[in-house]
DNA sequence: CTGAAAGCGCTTACAG
DNA sequence: CTGAAAGCGCTTACAG
């Protein structure tokens, strides 16, 4: 490494002191315009970076925030990911990731760098197992502020900012009723996590208000993958009589689902239809595309961002919980009851 | 913001020095263990956390690495950017992310500012229209190591991780040359951008090695998105008389020629077939699913970290260019030719 | 084994 | 308008 340039060798150069650099290279309007000039041109010169830990270290604002999130490589996430990036360059903000793998222990562990990285907030969307609240309340202890967003731990009472899962669901559902479907079924996630049992109180919700009986055989909770939507058809399945349409808590277990009614030989909407909570960008080329819920990750990444942001100007800790809708897009499946 | 604590603190509260109780926490050797314990007894019960900013400033070592990314909401990207933050956690480094959006002058300003940040190290995917190789100088020109990984620039003469695109495709059209077809054409990317001009080549040379005409009108250049694998379809289809099959550059192209396809009511693999450089977790659930030349976007992320990181331990620059080959993966396209 | 001191590269009052 | 000085919180030789 050569030694990068610093403000000292620039004031050697320009004859003049740190300070007045320090100040030149920063429009301060203490100094007079000819020697700005002067030693900009002298910086550039000799290619001078400022050292950014240099300045953080020495200067109050940090504009650096933390950002925590199980994975990268997922629909939800990696939309969220990038429009909060976008965002924070808009803002000019920085924004430290890192990325806990579902892993709650290494979570903890990344909120610590973060808190040594000196960060001015926190935005975070938990790990499905993460069930120990005192990392983050250690971000809050250390009165930094602290936004979830799309995972989120409700006990700590924090602001956050996720998908109306229980009316984007119930909605969803509804479709399929106003289009004559009465035998309805549900692959869903787990109802000790905050989504999962949303979701499902949303799809319970939709039959209870027509009246129409909820069959508990046709209820399977177990996960939000694909795996999981696939082990779930296969134990429906197994149950015996099945349910005209089953709505899948995730676009994950909508293909796993696909895939074991292909396994068992069956045909949509003939034995068995599918609806989504959750879509992609790839539904619309699938045979068939699926109706499906569809959640606004980019929005949720940019309202989670700008939450923060607002609740970094103020002193005293105010929560607020936004809820944004799910939009509801109609494809092929979830229209044809199969008598 | 209440204060964090400092080591001054904990060495008052010790009554001992500021130097002993940072050699205490960082466990160094020249401190008795009793003291060691009383310290970090101390540290834990005032709630320290180091400051790491200014750890980095004092220490040599930073372990830090820059990476600089067009896009985070992008299939291959996505996992290779949890691959390296994966294998970098690993190591013990840190990932300072940058996400350029294909925006070259937003790339070079994220290079400046990661340089400040002292990253010991670049990881960059660049942008689709990066042209200016400057900012890249820059960063070799201070003797920092550079590993380019999927998007390189060639002119550079930097060591890079890349997929095998010349090999990948000339297989990949090799396997439907196998099934009989012989009229093949190609949505291809640009012959600027190098994945796009390797991708063209292996495709032509596979119909060379086997003595079938190139009809120049099979191929359109356009693009690597989907819209630009529906426009190229589209051209296709004016310009009169269809291929067999057509292998698209990538698989979002594949997705925009399939919706093509379906516009213009035709039928696969009756009027035309369809392959694809490049693959995704839902080819397998639509319908046809495609034969794809299968890339490891993991490995690729993987190999250039650790590529980088062995770099580091050498003074003098290194280059070295690895290629990861492509996994062929047959589905139900590329294997009935159409009388 | 412990501590005083210098230094990392910057910013920011405070004098002049 | 410019500069000397203190300080950000740590690490690292160097004495003792």
């Amino acid at each position: 490494m050569s030694k990068p340039v610093t403000l000292k060798q620039i004031a050697a150069a320009a004859n003049t002191s740190v300070s007045t650099v320090s100040m030149a290279l920063s429009d301060h309007p203490h100094i007079s315009p000819v020697t700005k000039v002067e030693i900009q041109k002298i910086a550039k010169k000799m290619g001078y970076t400022p050292n950014l830990i240099a300045r953080k270290l020495s200067s109050r604002k940090k504009r650096t925030i933390g950002l925590v999130v199980p994975k990268v490589a997922h629909p939800f996430l990696s939309e969220a990911i990038e429009a909060i990036y976008d965002e924070a360059h808009k803002q000019h903000y920085e924004i430290f990731m890192m990325v806990s793998g579902e892993d709650a222990a290494l979570e903890a562990h990344h909120i610590k760098t973060l808190l040594g990285l000196q960060v001015d907030g926190f935005l975070i969307s938990v790990t499905e197992k993460t069930a120990d609240a005192s990392p983050f309340e250690a971000i809050l202890s250390k009165t930094k502020k602290l936004v979830f967003f799309d995972r989120i731990i409700e006990s700590l009472g924090c602001s956050s900012v996720v998908c109306d899962d229980y009316q984007g669901c119930y909605n969803l559902v509804s479709f399929a009723l106003d289009n004559g479907y009465t035998k309805i079924g549900h692959i869903a996630g787990y109802s000790d996590i905050y989504i999962g049992r949303e979701r499902r109180h949303g799809f319970e919700r939709a039959l209870m208000d027509r009246n129409i009986p909820l069959n508990p055989a046709w209820v399977v909770e177990g996960g939000f993958d694909q795996s999981d939507g696939h082990a779930g058809m296969m134990k429906l399945y197994e149950r015996g009589p099945l349910p005209q349409l089953i709505c899948t808590v995730s676009f994950a277990a909508a293909l796993g689902t696909l895939n074991a009614i292909h396994e068992l030989g069956l045909s949509i909407p003939r034995d068995i239809d599918v609806i989504s909570f959750g879509d992609s960008p790839y539904n619309s080329l699938m045979r068939p595309s699926l109706t499906a819920a569809h959640l606004d990750a980019q929005g949720i990444g940019r309202k989670a961002f700008n939450l923060l942001i607002e609740q970094l100007s103020h002193a005293e800790p105010t929560i607020e919980k936004i809820i944004v809708p799910t939009r509801l897009i109609i494809h092929e499946t979830g229209r044809l009851p199969s008598g």
